[in-house]
RNA sequence: UUGACAGCCUAGAGAACCGCCUUGGGCGUUUACGCUUGGGGAGGAACUUCCGGACUUCACAGGGAAACGCGCCAACCGAAAGGUUGGGACGUAUGGGGUAAAAGCCAUACGGACGGAAAGUGCCACAGAAAACAAACCGCCUUCGGGCAAGGGUGAAAAGGUGCGGUAAGAGCGCACCGCGCACAAGGCAACGCGUGCGGCAGGGCAAACCCCGCGGGGAGCAAGGCCAAAUAUGUCCAUACGUGUCCCGCGUCAGAGACAGAGUAGGCCGCUUAGAGUAAUGGUUCUCACAGGCAGCAAUGCCUGACAGAAUCUGGGGUAUGGGCUGUCAUUAUA
RNA sequence: GCGCUCGUAGUUCAAUGGAUAGAGCGUCAGCCUCCGAAGCUGGAAAUGUGGGUUCGACUCCCGCCGAGCGCA
């Protein structure tokens, strides 16, 4: 049940860590989405998430719309996703994501690619192919 | 039935599971945190940042002026910005009336930043003889000295308009009607003005050009402002250590492991909220029903979609975007 | 959030309220050349948008739209 939730303590909101992340981590693209990542210095077990969302995507309902769907895409997969890591997303095109789906793919394309995603394969083939 | 305008209402409902922010109680617990149980959790425009106000801070004896903003009148609402209603003048359109044809006049509808152009300055391209000083290109008349401004044409705008008389030709030169100015003035709280008299006529437009008049009017804004405060540097004190000395006091030196000080960075807190400050919550999936729109269909119905838009100190307005419903007025169509 | 500035050809800039909005670079066509480059000649191409003031608006006024900047 707690592979679920989505505390506080599993967001970054430090700007010096957005700073380190973005500056000295690695960084992977794919199709309207971008991410960061790092492995945390402090967080053993946890997998750290933030997001920047630029202005230039639409106007703050679409913002909203789109930092949701990825906190939500996030929050689901936690569990598979590599602990000690800081992950940075970035949306650079709100009409790929404008689903849970699409975000949800698009996330773990990224991930797999990064190498960061743990076991599941079959989850894999089923869910997060990536285009 | 459709459309335009005006006003008002609303911003889907219910359920299950997984989550988020905030807060009260209980439990574990030194706090942090965790568990459990209740409460609250976007809008009519939260958008825009176009005007006000509260609040904070800086400046300021008092007064005047400037920058800037506003501008027909009255009543009402309001703290103010602003709004509502009614009225007036003006403009446009339609109709009536009028005329040789127009205009003035009347009615209806619509419009709006609607003080002043007779305080002063400035500008008015091109065309045109001439663009604000009045003059005269063609022209008209002539006794050849000169007189005239009717006609032509330009322009957005040309020194009142129409008619009659008059004259060498003409002209408000004279008269009538209209326009204009001044004075008085029925009426009206007022803006305004029925009307009367006088004047042959002053004189174009632009003040969303400078300006004048009247009224308002200090600046900056919660990233305001205030409080706490690591690290580092600075200063003061002090024990110890070392040197001097036989020892203590004293004096000197370096370092700090210490204490204090004010300033103040990172950071935190207050400001701050019965949503409330932090990478910033108010979400995701599924089902049922309702409403609206689109597509397909003769129809029953089926499928798809869910307007504009997201709080950041609070608050009053203006403007703009937008789904649905209701009422009223006007126009239009159909039926009776 | 609060405050400020600016929108002219594809781009960088001009233009007292006045005629058909001008110039450089770029672009297109032609000439030149064996072919290009350079050069020469010619052309296309714009006032963000909707109203208002004015005889007349890139210019003045108002509302939208779109960019950019500052403030801890």
């Amino acid at each position: 049940m707690t592979s679920q939730g989505f505390p506080r303590s599993c967001r970054l909101h430090l700007k010096n860590d957005f700073k380190s992340i973005i500056h000295d981590g690695k960084r992977v693209q794919g199709p309207g989405l971008v991410l960061w990542w790092k492995p945390a210095p402090l967080g053993k077990n946890d997998r750290k998430m933030g997001l920047v969302v630029s202005r230039k995507l639409g106007s703050a309902v679409v913002r909203n719309r789109v930092k949701r769907l990825l906190r939500e895409a996030f929050r689901l997969n936690r569990e598979r996703l590599q602990s000690g890591i800081g992950y940075v997303f970035s949306p650079r095109n709100s009409e790929i994501l404008d689903t849970a789906a699409s975000a949800e793919s698009a996330m773990l394309g990224l991930c797999e690619r990064a190498g960061l995603l743990m076991k599941a394969r079959e989850m894999d083939e089923k869910s997060a192919v990536p285009k």
